[in-house]
DNA sequence: CTGTGTGCAAAGCATTTGCAAAATA
DNA sequence: TATTTTGCAAATGCTTTGCACACAG
């Protein structure tokens, strides 16, 4: 039984198609695709599924940790079905964002105690350059 | 001479005196405020001054680099007076953000370099946690 | 069968835009 | 005086909400 099932069930949340595609979607891809980009990735097996709904779906995943919501600073939110704390890159060229894998910032929480007077819990770390297809184009 | 003065003329931008002001605000606080909260917060000595004159001139500020916007993941922007890249925090009960002084992390992009086929040029990191205030309510 | 979730359309914020009038250089 | 900028109101983009119907438990 899939974490989603078990942590539905324990939530007394009904489990819909509607939530189960955007959660599987999110699973399946490593892109942190918006709200309007799940929609429209959906569209086709989900033809009635309305945008509204995604956005339902989204706000109760993230409640039940099961989805993390991302601001790369964009003025809109992305989705990124890993809910570890990991870092991520945006290409400041073509938008896409990407995870970094193999290297872990929570350490720094730590570190930090010692310049403010904040009980620190968490972070996030967005860095910021040019993915490798976009360096090639501008050689 | 000051800082905006120079980089205005050298832009051949014009200094108003709604631009100065909204500068000048974001230099004499130490909070982070949102377009809407510096608006509100001219909106006795510049009581004609509209919210879309300060989106302008936030706007033509970051340009230039003479303010940094950040994203802390509310779903509108900050401004800050400082334009080095430095780490902020927000408390998680309250919803202030401070800078974190004495430490930097620009030192990050060359570590993230060996996890990633990014050329990485800048990062943001935030953290989260609880201010000394909200630390003692809960107790 | 009960209550929660969906789909639709309308509403709500944050931000941007178009344009005539005002102000800077 | 020639642009640029302002202020207003309307427009836009993302997200949320209200409500009747549908569906999961």
């Amino acid at each position: 039984m899939d974490n989603i099932t078990t942590i539905f069930r324990e939530k007394k949340l009904k489990l819909t198609p509607q939530r189960i595609a955007v959660y599987k979607y999110l699973q399946s891809t490593t892109e942190h695709p918006s709200a309007e980009a799940i929609y429209k990735a959906l569209q086709p097996s989900y033809p009635t599924m309305s945008l509204a709904t995604v956005y339902k779906a989204l706000k109760t995943l993230v409640e039940v940790n099961l989805v993390q919501e991302l601001n790369v600073g964009e003025g809109n939110f992305r989705y990124d079905g890993k809910v570890d704390s990991h870092p991520h890159i945006q290409c400041m060229c073509c938008n896409k964002v990407d995870d970094i894998e193999g290297i872990s910032f929570s350490n720094l929480n730590e570190d930090v105690k010692n310049y403010t007077d904040y009980d620190v819990l968490t972070n996030k770390v967005y860095f910021y350059g040019l993915c490798s297809e976009c360096k090639n184009l501008s050689k």
